[in-house]
DNA sequence: AGAGCGATTGTGAACGCTAACAGGAGGCAA
DNA sequence: TTGCCTCCTGTTAGCGTTCACAATCGCTCT
């Protein structure tokens, strides 16, 4: 049966050997032409490209992969992907590796479990990902990582840096520390804290930076006040920062919190609501300095200080990195790239500003 | 050389013919245990199975891919996969294609442009993705998409309903008509719409069901104000409303904008701020409605009420879709897939709930 | 003239898997 | 016993590439 014309599944796909045919050479030198070699007589080239052109012809990359052994395709498995900073990063990310001629492939958790975790790098694995990049901040699914032995590279973002696998993340620490030295520097005599859950490294992280912040300034330091990063749940702990406020204005005053670093802008916008309906105002009664910047946050009531990431350098880092692990055939190496954050300073926390 | 002994890029991972030569068995059979086909004895696939256990092999999934012609992975190009609409979709859509045994692999779009486009669909091509689903909303785009003559199974989300490209959506003008209609029962007059980049369809379709709900209750149609989805462009609007309101209300009064549809719940936050920092109170003076239900929207200064889409449905609507194409050989089927939104009543438009 | 070299092309053998077919063992009917 | 069917297993032939090697041509160099 000819080429082209099979009954059954349709016509195939032209394949390298109808292309030489076509252009009465070898399929080696179609082969050659695909790949730029030189050796190639520049008319030849042009009867290969014309055919191809013609055929409508598409290298397999199956078969390429076989052969080579290269798929060209990495693997993400990332948690949390509707929120802003996963989602930019895995944007960043993509365009990286597209450009330095990856496809990417993403296994998303809607919730961590250790399970979850090995069965995407299963599933990654299974379709013969040549490195991933896991972007998992809980602090059990990092250690995880180690223990499931994975014999490909892998890099983590905001994976914390105690490991023996190669991390890119966000300087948390510092940017706690900007925010905390912000509001110190702005006359409050101390600074509270709402930080994120703590199994997270970020939140951890944030939470240290916040704590060494207050220390080196000789500051009292407040019981952190745990929240879970949903606005809801910034809310709660805003109505309970807003008693604070009014009790100690009661009992002994100037005592009560007058300024509050917290761990995400989501969180902060729920404190902002909470003090708001306490009658508060931000920042004359309390000032405010969130995390993230996410797109609202400079529409919030009143804008929001807050610290900026910039995740798209955490996604082409995080290319980077892996790249250049593939590159060198090395399936480990102890590298890891820190990018700092950067304070933005709006109305919440600047009374100048309102 | 014996395998796994390779010197050069360090031992080769095991192939079928390494598992059969330690079960004593053929690789055929190996074959046939993982593939789970009947005629295979207990003992027989016991050791195999522990044959492979012991070598740790995976199969080779280009080796698979190029004798069965299928890569067993789907193709998504994603326009804004930082806006909460898109990044929902994408989860939704990438945990149903893993439980049907598909890999999704993703191509992400700063800003849609045709040759954009047309690339983001060539690398997946190049990489053999068995069919594309493609979420970007812009007209523009979607006749695009038909003009390409991609000889794929395609689908499109939020593509609209005149092409000949099957496609899943929220039925937007409904949502409009119930945002719209909610604030006529509450007593106003007329509905002002802030909508979105009417290169969008979405913000057609809005629009549209907007003005045709108004129609129908025999209300004025006030010209509709454009946006282009970001807050800053809602506060700007929102601005402009305000100076309105006070306008018309010195003038003739009761004709000014009492009720605002926001196309979406981040112009909507904008428009909040401007209202409020005009001195105006939502609901009392403005009432609000905005479109997506965002998870910051419960905690904006008034709650926003707001057109709740299940994103989730839609992916993981593509994907059975798409998946169909793929099953019945279906290169295009005129099949639509329609979900209706939700409205989600809160403070922004409802005084009793202030 | 013959050797030698670079440029250009072709040939054959993998890559690791599945599909198709062949074949042996055992059971049962004739 | 023979024949045939069912269960189980092995053998062979691709799938569409790339790689290693050989072959040819037209020169230059000795």
């Amino acid at each position: 049966m000819p080429r082209g014309v099979e009954s059954a599944a349709g016509p195939r796909p032209p394949t390298m050997a109808d292309v030489a045919q076509r252009a009465g050479v070898s399929h080696q030198t179609v082969s050659r032409v695909l790949s730029d070699h030189p050796h190639v007589r520049e008319v030849t080239r042009a009867e290969v490209l014309r055919a191809i052109e013609e055929l409508g012809y598409r290298r397999n990359s199956s078969a390429r992969a076989l052969v080579t052994r290269r798929t060209l395709t990495l693997g993400v498995v990332a948690c949390h992907p509707t929120l802003f900073g996963p989602a930019s990063t895995l944007l960043g990310l993509e365009e990286a590796a597209r450009d330095e001629g990856y496809m990417v492939s993403t296994v998303n958790l809607r919730h961590y479990t250790r399970t979850a975790l090995s069965d995407a790098i299963d599933h990654l694995r299974d379709r013969g990902v040549e490195g991933i990049v896991v972007i998992v901040p809980q602090r059990e699914a990092v250690s995880a990582l180690t223990e499931l032995k994975v014999p490909l590279p892998m890099v983590t973002v905001e994976g914390g840096h105690d490991l023996k696998i190669p991390s890119v993340s966000v300087d948390q620490q510092l940017g706690a520390r900007l925010a905390t030295g912000h509001l110190l520097a702005t006359g409050h005599p101390t600074v509270w804290h709402v930080a994120g859950p703590m199994d997270w490294l970020e939140a951890e992280a944030r939470c240290t930076g916040w704590r060494a912040a207050l220390e080196e300034a000789g500051a009292p330091v407040p019981e952190p006040l745990v929240g879970d990063w949903t606005p809801l749940s910034g809310y709660r702990i805003g109505q309970e920062l807003a008693g604070r406020v009014a009790m100690d204005a009661a009992q002994r005053r100037a005592q009560g919190p007058t300024a509050v670093f917290v761990a995400n802008d989501q969180m902060a916008l729920g404190v902002l609501r909470a003090l708001r309906e306490a009658g508060m105002s931000v920042p004359d009664d309390v000032a405010v300095v969130g995390f993230d910047d996410i797109p609202e946050a400079e529409f919030f009531l009143p804008p929001l200080t807050t610290i900026r990431q910039n995740f798209t350098a955490v996604g082409q880092a995080s290319i980077s990195l892996l790249v250049s692990l593939l590159d060198t055939q090395a399936t480990r190496r102890d590298e890891r790239v820190v990018i700092p954050p950067r304070l933005v300073i709006r109305a919440s926390s600047a009374a100048a500003l309102r």
